[in-house]
DNA sequence: TTGAAAGCGCTAACAC
DNA sequence: GTGTTAGCGCTTTCAA
């Protein structure tokens, strides 16, 4: 391997000057940086990342933790992080938790021993005493982690009263809810509650159905939607994360329910799934765009020592569509 | 920063003994062990990955370079890869590139610079100039990059020709495919050859439509079907990528075309996004299972030294659904 | 403006 | 079995 004495000897200077030069640091006279940069381009020396790290205390690499990095949300999430870190001169190294045991723990493992500067973390962890005690950058993505880790999410709050409100005109007699695991500890949770709330003081009848905090499966909620066309045969609303609604257009398509003559849906996310079917989906969205450039911003300026400001919620849209 | 030596310092032992209990590696005594175990404890010692890299002159990284991470090909892709790897002790590093101007010579020069060990590379580059020469490991992930680079792909050749049969006994008149743009170098682009072949030789007129190199966005899709539509009007049958036959579905929706009355429709890809609708699509399903598995354990024998043994394409399957 | 030298924290060859 | 020592390749004072 070429290294920096390598050139150094060719150009005839010192390593540190070397240093200088390929760093753009300090003052270097034009022409030992002309014979640097030939010595360089001689050897086609390339430096290395690992000795700069060791050398730097630093590895410009954010971990990414999600509970399924193919889950539409997720993925995009994900995809805009990346952008966004890249930009800030930041490589993305992600960890998907659903499918093994304790890689979060793994994952925390290893920013305590510096494989990277800091996490973004998003998986639905239901053992968060991993994180206690750790003062290295954490930026929770939509989880409660614990006081010292901030969060980035979505205004939930109104994400569920738009929810009710895009249902109120058609006066639905009965709603079904359909909610991931109260289990696990997230902002997202609030959704529900604003949800049921402003329907119930319509009058209107609100059910919720449960899911399990590891369902990101396509035959996971085809199973809850099966289910909940079974509880409650008289249903004629549904609120949902997206994957979700899409197994209750499946579902009601088969059972001859039409949609949204008999039955309104309005999901929650509005990932673009909501926007590749047939109907468009009535959805609110949830702006990962704004999400993902938070999340960014926070975990590099604590990386880089400036403490984090309060973070207010993101505000949410509904995308009108062809379901409610 | 705590580090190795005072561990040692804290046991009275030295260093490489630390070294060696905490690699389980040699020969050590139980006593000295429990010593070592102790400090460490008491030290609540962290060994720095950094400096361990640069000793080891590795990272255990691994990137995984794809034209768009929240594509639902590519997102899978990405999952399995991620669990594959870990399962072999390997971090994943992604890069999306269509958002992000020479993203992908960027994230090669990491190569050179060890900030991993490997790639793997299924970006629709137009440009391979940036590979030649490089001697780190590469694999390449339905593409063709060079002559020294192995590639895993699935049996396209067979994708086609299974897409062509599931639409032979409907006896079409009028068949489209939407394909990719034929700049972009991959071994997909055979299927279409396949596919024409089959269907011609049965007497059915077959048109092609081609995309953009850089088209991933549902918007792209939908652009393409409503072009589809209005260019042949006579149309009784699409073959394409998922997304293209969504957007496809959509459009013969608003049309009133009736699926699979009137038009017949077959995915190439197979991705969830074909299991997710109100109808199941009939697909081609390309093992991103099979290919994420191929694709780390070619990355990371390589760079263990091993040579990659020559790779056969892998099976493709036909997902039996509502559309043809 | 440049060079010498001391780390960064770990591993591994080689003695003992 | 365990310790000594010399790196890995870079950055960064501090002198000159």
């Amino acid at each position: 391997m070429t290294s920096i004495k390598d050139v150094a000897k060719l150009a005839k200077v010192a390593p540190s000057t070397v240093s200088l030069v390929l760093n753009h640091k300090g003052y270097v006279s034009e022409i030992t940086r002309k014979k640097v940069e030939e010595a360089v381009a001689k050897l086609s020396y390339v430096p290395s990342e690992m000795a700069r790290n060791l050398s730097l205390n630093r590895t410009n690499m954010i971990g990414v933790i999600v509970p399924e990095i193919s889950h539409p949300f997720f993925a995009t999430f994900i995809r805009e992080v990346e952008v966004e870190l890249y930009r800030r001169g930041y490589k993305t190294m992600v960890c998907s938790t659903v499918q093994k045991a304790n890689a979060e723990h793994a994952f925390v493992n290893m920013l305590r021993r510096q494989t990277m500067d800091g996490i973004i973390m998003g998986a639905h962890s239901l053992e968060l005493d991993i994180y206690d005690g750790l003062s290295h950058p954490i930026v929770a993505f939509d989880r409660f982690i614990n006081e010292n880790i901030p969060i980035v999410h979505a205004d939930h709050q109104s994400g569920g009263r738009l929810a009710a409100k895009a249902f109120l005109p058609h006066r639905c007699h009965h709603i079904v809810q359909i909610m991931g695991a109260r289990e696990v500890l997230t902002p997202a949770n609030v959704h529900h509650e604003a949800f049921i709330e402003t329907l119930t003081e319509a009058g209107t009848r609100v059910d919720t159905l449960e899911m399990a905090w590891n369902a990101f499966d396509p035959i996971d909620f085809l199973q809850t939607a099966e289910q909940l066309f079974n509880k409650y045969p008289d249903v004629d609303g549904i609120f949902g994360p997206d994957l979700a609604i899409c197994s209750c257009m499946r579902v009601a398509a088969q059972r001859g329910i039409h949609v949204p003559e008999n039955l309104k849906l309005v999901a929650y996310d509005g990932t673009y799934i909501t926007r590749v079917g047939q109907q468009v989906i009535t959805a609110v969205v949830q702006p990962i765009g704004h999400l993902a450039y938070m999340a960014a911003e926070k975990i590099t300026s604590w990386v880089n020592g400036r403490p984090g400001e309060k973070l207010y919620a993101l505000p949410v849209t509904l995308q009108k569509g062809d379901t409610c």
